[in-house]
DNA sequence: CTGGCTTTGTGAATGTGTGCACGAGTGCCT
DNA sequence: AGGCACTCGTGCACACATTCACAAAGCCAG
């Protein structure tokens, strides 16, 4: 099944965590701090700093016991981790309102993402230069792809095209997906998808709203004490 | 009568699987699709069957054994658990490129989020319209919420102002957040926050990537004969 | 060099989520 | 009516995740 087996695993729970230590990290290197204790990080982070140790032992023992991690020493090492030592252009499809959201954000390309294209099937949105990318039409994507050497396809599309969307994907190489579309997506095993589903987001809000209301009548939180969440 | 008035727990795990559940239901109903098994459901959310058995058995016994679950009647159950009784009206904060994407959205509305409001800091956005919404400036956010009644805010800023817009939000009278800024917010523990995180999606996709490249060469691996062992 | 202080790294305990396996209902057919 | 095929609901075991608690390790002062 799996042919991977030959580097030490990272729990899911943690990969999704170090991309938060990391920008807070960049950050704090920035300001010129050169040391920081799970402790702090983890109050950066909003989490409890004994999952701060944990997720960063399964890194190696990069800190100091009595002093703490060396910032620019771990930035290094997540982003090693992270695969994130060189650019992975992505490839978006579908230049609609979200397409055009995502080419127009600088801050894909600054975060090692840089917009290797944009596609789309409807001839009058192709040709339009978005954030200095022009769209191009769907079937150039193969190209593309294999001319950029891209791996990461961005999926924005309406719902019913969206599969459509990802079996040219796959099919012209791709093989990671995120999917903005609120579709379940069918694809071979070996790809990656993660989803990203506003509705989903706010349903779960309005679940702990109405969850709220439900329990007792006080409307209006008081002011107590200020907690991080995530 | 109404012996299940228990204020029972839904796993947050569930809690996040049914708004999936909910939307394939609305749209196999839209089908004409009477009645489905666990089975048949499991199969379009992409997951597995005892696990959906599991879900729904925290709204109830809402099945029928030897035939399956009546769509129309599990929608409705859903619905009511999570709350989508009644519409939410959100309000956005921001009004850039992410802003205006998701003012323009119907599915907002359409899903039972109606944007009661867009609110920016910055005058030359203020009195543009946006999906039918004027964007008023951010001073007039309590008013928003107050005559709107909302309890939903959205936070479309840059990473530097998304505090801001929390305290604001909270202040106001907001006890729901989604965050699209990437930053750890600062709020009381009453209020919920969600954060959705482009840069931490695509780093969590370029860590599958990086160790599928298996730790030797990397790049490439463009070309055929993928999908391996699907 | 020693002792005191700090903070890491991690075993163990606890909490949460997943998936199998199977008893218990239900509907249909003979 | 009885048997049979089907599918739900859930107990249970296992896997994964979080948190606690503490010894080991490093730093520094004297
Ligand atoms: N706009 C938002 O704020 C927002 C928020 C959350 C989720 N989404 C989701 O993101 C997706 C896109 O939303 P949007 O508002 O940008 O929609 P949109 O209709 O504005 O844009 C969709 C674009 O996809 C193109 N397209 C259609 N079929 C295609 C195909 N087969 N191949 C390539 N391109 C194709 C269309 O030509 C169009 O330009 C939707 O699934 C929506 O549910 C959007
Ligand atoms: N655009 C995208 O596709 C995208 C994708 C992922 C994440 N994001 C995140 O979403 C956020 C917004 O992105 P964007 O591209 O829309 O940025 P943007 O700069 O286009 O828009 C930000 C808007 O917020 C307004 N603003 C600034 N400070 C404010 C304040 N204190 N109160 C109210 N409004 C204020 C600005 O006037 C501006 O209109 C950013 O944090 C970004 O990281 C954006």
């Amino acid at each position: 099944m799996a042919p991977d087996r030959n580097r030490r695993r990272i729990p899911d729970a943690t990969v999704s965590r170090l991309p938060v230590y990391l920008r807070i990290l960049s950050e704090q290197a920035e300001a010129g701090v050169d040391n920081i204790s799970s402790e702090g990080l983890a109050e950066l982070a909003g989490v409890n700093a004994a999952k701060v140790r944990k997720d960063l032992s399964y890194l190696g023992s990069y800190g100091t016991r009595g002093v703490g991690y060396e910032v620019a020493y771990l930035v290094y090492q997540i982003r090693r981790e992270l695969g994130l030592t060189h650019d992975w252009p992505v490839v978006i499809v579908g230049a609609g309102n979200l397409g055009q959201a995502l080419a127009g954000y600088g801050g894909f390309g600054e975060r090692g993402f840089p917009v290797a294209g944009i596609v789309d099937i409807d001839d009058t949105k192709v040709g339009t230069v978005l954030g200095g990318t022009r769209v191009r039409h769907i079937d150039e994507l193969p190209q593309i792809v294999l001319t950029r050497r891209v791996n990461i396809g961005v999926i924005a599309t309406p719902g019913g095209a969206a599969q459509d969307a990802a079996d040219r994907l796959v099919k012209a190489g791709v093989t990671s997906i995120l999917n903005f579309a609120p579709v379940v997506l069918s694809v071979p095993r070996a790809i990656e998808v993660r989803k990203v589903d506003l509705a989903v987001e706010l349903q779960i809000l309005s679940y702990h709203e109405q969850r709220r209301a439900g329990g007792a009548i006080h409307a209006v939180q008081s002011g107590t004490g200020r907690s991080a969440t995530a």
